[in-house]
DNA sequence: CATGAATTTCAGAAATTACTGAAAACTGCG
DNA sequence: CGCAGTTTTCAGTAATTTCTGAAATTCATG
């Protein structure tokens, strides 16, 4: 019914899909999937996009790859359905999880492997155990993150302009009633 | 001097390179500027990375798209010379910001778009727009963690498991001293 | 354990992207 | 202006990735 909806987004996802690392066919499948209140087979997805039954074979096994999808059976039908969560931030934990999988943990190890490898005190030497500082202060933020659960997390994302307050230069968490201005903290500390 | 170490990560980020959406020249230039104390000229780069001039030129060119290299001038000196900012934590603002940019702004843009198009009640319409709600909410937050000045920032996230504690499941900011448990809080709201 | 529907694999074709060398276009300077 | 050094453009080639159809495999069911 809302066709129109369905195809321009389908199309627009299939064409973000080289910038996310995936490729256009599987860009498109999971948007159909997405936006689909049933879940839908293979031959569903060949009819939607247009792509060769092989090809849409190809692109489900990438998306289980990674978590992105489910397989779901029908009573007495003997095909495979797939299906997307609900829960749109069940999604976005999962694309996260995965993407630092693949972007950032590789590199996290060849930091570490470098480091070990070597006892050096030249620029390169130093800049990369910084690199590897950072990253590693910015994936345990993301798993302290990622361990509250939802509702506590979008809240504390809508808490907006608050959170930067709570935070003074010395990483203290600053009293509640005394977040007002910079300044009182700094002559409070 | 520390030749291994500069040449191996150099390896490295050019294999990532293609899981970060730029190309293998892009991520070993980018990699040697990144370790080098003193700015580098083209041919520096052409003869540490053995590409072609012109691929050194267009891989320069994609990095200045970035914001992630800035051109330094020497004195007595015709050639252009590349650097990366000795913070690495702009670097990394910068990096967030651009990917942003390019893999999250084009689908706010559709979403709302397709918004207004239609007036469908349907579950797809219904779907994209909790899509579009969830993406605003994280780019709100971002860009009020991005106005965070770095020093609080680090401090912040190191703050680690009291971050969590902080808000309750309705968004409060959880008054000092009553974060001990999850009860507690429950029990006072 | 045979059947046939459904899925996966795979080799090659098609499409896209990366890379190069040569030529053109800048750029500061005598 | 004209020259030499430097950068950029671009058309063609190389390499990689995506996509397909056909064949092989899997698997629930009789």
């Amino acid at each position: 019914m809302q066709d129109h909806l369905i195809r321009e987004f389908m199309l627009h996802f299939g064409e973000m899909g080289s910038r996310w690392g995936i490729n256009r066919t599987v860009g498109q499948i999971y948007a159909v999937l997405f936006l689909s209140e049933a879940p839908l087979c293979a031959d569903d997805l060949v009819t939607v996009t247009g792509f060769s039954r092989s090809n849409v074979s190809m692109g489900l096994k990438e998306l289980q790859g990674w978590n992105l999808v489910s397989i779901r059976r029908i009573e007495g039908d003997r095909r495979d359905y797939f299906a997307t969560p609900e829960d749109m931030w069940k999604i976005v934990r999962t694309l996260i999880a995965e993407r630092k999988k693949r972007e950032i943990d590789p590199t996290l190890s060849k930091l570490r492997e470098l480091e070990l490898s070597t006892r050096s005190e030249s620029y390169s030497a130093r800049r990369l155990t910084e690199l590897r500082e950072m990253i590693e202060t910015m994936t345990e933020f993301y798993e302290e993150m990622n361990r509250i659960e939802t509702k506590r997390l979008v809240a504390l994302m809508k808490a907006g302009n608050r959170i930067g307050r709570l935070v003074g230069k010395t990483g203290q968490i600053i009293p509640f009633g005394r977040q007002r201005s910079d300044e009182a903290e700094e002559a409070g500390g």
